[in-house]
DNA sequence: CTCGGAAGTA
DNA sequence: TACTTCCGAG
C-alpha cells in the first residue's frame, strides 16, 4: 500500500527532534526511494536508546563506533526486511561506501568508521540539527541548525539546491 | 576483523 | 543504483 500523505506535510518526530520526510529520501529523487545505509546509521547515531549499539566516537569528527555489531546487522536487516542480514554483509555494505567517498575506516579500531561529512551532509540535509555529543560538525557552512519545522517552500529550495554541486575539487 | 572481487536482486 | 550474498586473502 502507498502512502496518501502529501510530501510536504509529512514529519517525523524523533526524540525532541523534528524531521521532514525529504531527509530521509537521497539526493535527487522527489518520489520515494528505499532507505540509505548511511541514512540508518545516521538515524540510530541520533536516538539516545540506541547509545549502546551505536555511537560517536568522542573528539573524532564524524567518527562513530559499532559497539554492537550484531545488533545493528539486526536492526538494518528488520527495516530493509532481510531477516539474513548479519554485521558480515553489512560491513561489506559499508565498505561500498569508501570508494563513494561516504565513509572510511578508521583503521586500528575495530568497528569504527567515519562519515566524510564536508559532502554529505551539506548535500542531503540542509536543514539538519545534529546535536549530538559528538563535535560540532556542521557549523561553519551556512547557519544549519534551525528548528526542522520544514514548509512546502523550503522543499523546492531543496530540490533545486542540490544541483549546486560541492564535488571534488 | 577487514578488504574487495564477483555474481545476484529489485 | 544500492545494496545482498558468498567468499578467499591478508
Amino acid at each position: 500500500m502507498k502512502s496518501p500523505e502529501p510530501l510536504s506535510s509529512l514529519i517525523i518526530s524523533v526524540s525532541g527532534l523534528a524531521f521532514p520526510d525529504w531527509a530521509y529520501k537521497a539526493e535527487s529523487s522527489p518520489g520515494s526511494r528505499q532507505i540509505q545505509l548511511w541514512h540508518f546509521i545516521l538515524e540510530l547515531l541520533q536516538k539516545e536508546e540506541f547509545r549502546h549499539v551505536i555511537a560517536w566516537q568522542q573528539g573524532e569528527y564524524g567518527e562513530f563506533v559499532i559497539k554492537d555489531p550484531d545488533e545493528v546487522a539486526r536492526l538494518w536487516g528488520r527495516r530493509k526486511c532481510k531477516p539474513q542480514m548479519n554485521y558480515d554483509k553489512l560491513s561489506r555494505a559499508l565498505r561500498y561506501y569508501y570508494n563513494k567517498r561516504i565513509l572510511h575506516k578508521t583503521k586500528g579500531k575495530r568497528f569504527t568508521y567515519k562519515f566524510n561529512f564536508s559532502k554529505l551532509i551539506f548535500v542531503n540535509y540542509p536543514l539538519w540539527d545534529l546535536r549530538c555529543p559528538a563535535p560540532p560538525l556542521l557549523l561553519g557552512a551556512a547557519g544549519m541548525c534551525r528548528p526542522a519545522v520544514v514548509s512546502t517552500g523550503l522543499q523546492s529550495e531543496v530540490t533545486a539546491g542540490q544541483r549546486g554541486m560541492v564535488g571534488p575539487a
